[in-house]
DNA sequence: CACAATTAAATTGTGTACAATATTTTATAT
DNA sequence: ATATAAAATATTGTACACAATTTAATTGTG
């Protein structure tokens, strides 16, 4: 059995504990927001929320899988996923299929339309990085420290 | 006038652009839900859900604003706050009133009980650095880069 | 085999997020 | 002074996010 290794409470003086402007959560929170707005425009012309976006470029990694290892891969759930792979469905970019093996799981594969849509795709994530205003360095630095922090919240946070 | 500057496309090899592990995007994406949802169950013992703690966070620094200062604080806009103010209302936290100078505008404000609820909340960013595994340095460094992200995100999207 | 436990999705209900529109009040320009 | 524009908030409609519950299929156990 590990150990859990949590690091001592960072002090801050009293003052600004609840000073917004210096907590982290908030700059990760309205960052995070401006993010999807900045991808807004462009997956509109794809027709397609961020969201979307999201399972569409799993899919185009590995086509053909189940509802919960897309729930896995996006950390998200089938009370998220359904309705919106029932959407992703109706646009025509995806099917929704019950496997013949075990009929509790449902497959999601894409059709030839989310197969073109991938082409059309490819300048999206290009043009945002962009925008950012950061370098291709920046960018690696700042996408391990999040996955570094994503890991520990899961790790360490409760679960209600 | 001044120059719009934004940086050349960084470049990836054509297999990894799309590669859903190398977007930052979806890492800041993830990162924020997983603090979401970290924050949660200590927001829950004070009846709070994470974008109501933040209108706290922002009327315990000052008292009695209007929505729209809120939203600029807060990079949010009526349609979001008008329902979540009149929820934290309805909790008895803050009061919603017209001004009397400019009927336009509603001021915001603690009640005691609004006020009171600063004391509780103090335990909870502690709590949460402590959960990212990170240092203070590491949370104020992260914390800066977030912000300017997002500065330049704002700036250099396209608005639809 | 029977039946409880587990697993996989779907459903329900609450709370945002946000674009688009509506409403009300104030400011501005003839 | 009156129409017009602008400003501040509220409303409507769509799409998540997620906890809790439900439904259906499979597995494990006696």
């Amino acid at each position: 059995m590990k150990l859990k290794k949590t690091l001592p409470p960072p002090t801050f003086s009293d003052n600004q504990t609840l000073n917004i402007d210096l907590q982290m959560c908030f700059a990760l929170y309205s960052a995070s927001l401006s993010m999807t707005k900045a991808y807004k425009p462009l997956l509109a012309e794809l027709k397609l929320t961020y969201p979307q976006y999201l399972v569409l470029l799993v899919l185009w990694e590995k086509d053909a899988v189940t509802v919960n290892s897309l729930g896995e891969r996006l950390f998200s759930d089938s009370g998220t996923l359904t309705p919106l792979l029932k959407r992703l469905e109706k646009l025509g970019f995806i099917q929704r299929q019950r496997s013949a093996e075990d009929e509790r799981k449902v497959i999601v594969s894409l059709t030839k339309e989310g197969k073109q849509l991938q082409k059309q795709a490819a300048s999206v994530p290009v043009q945002i990085s962009c925008n950012t205003g950061c370098s291709l360095a920046e960018l690696l630095l700042l996408n391990e420290q999040l996955i570094s922090l994503r890991t520990a919240l899961i790790k360490n946070s409760i679960k209600t």
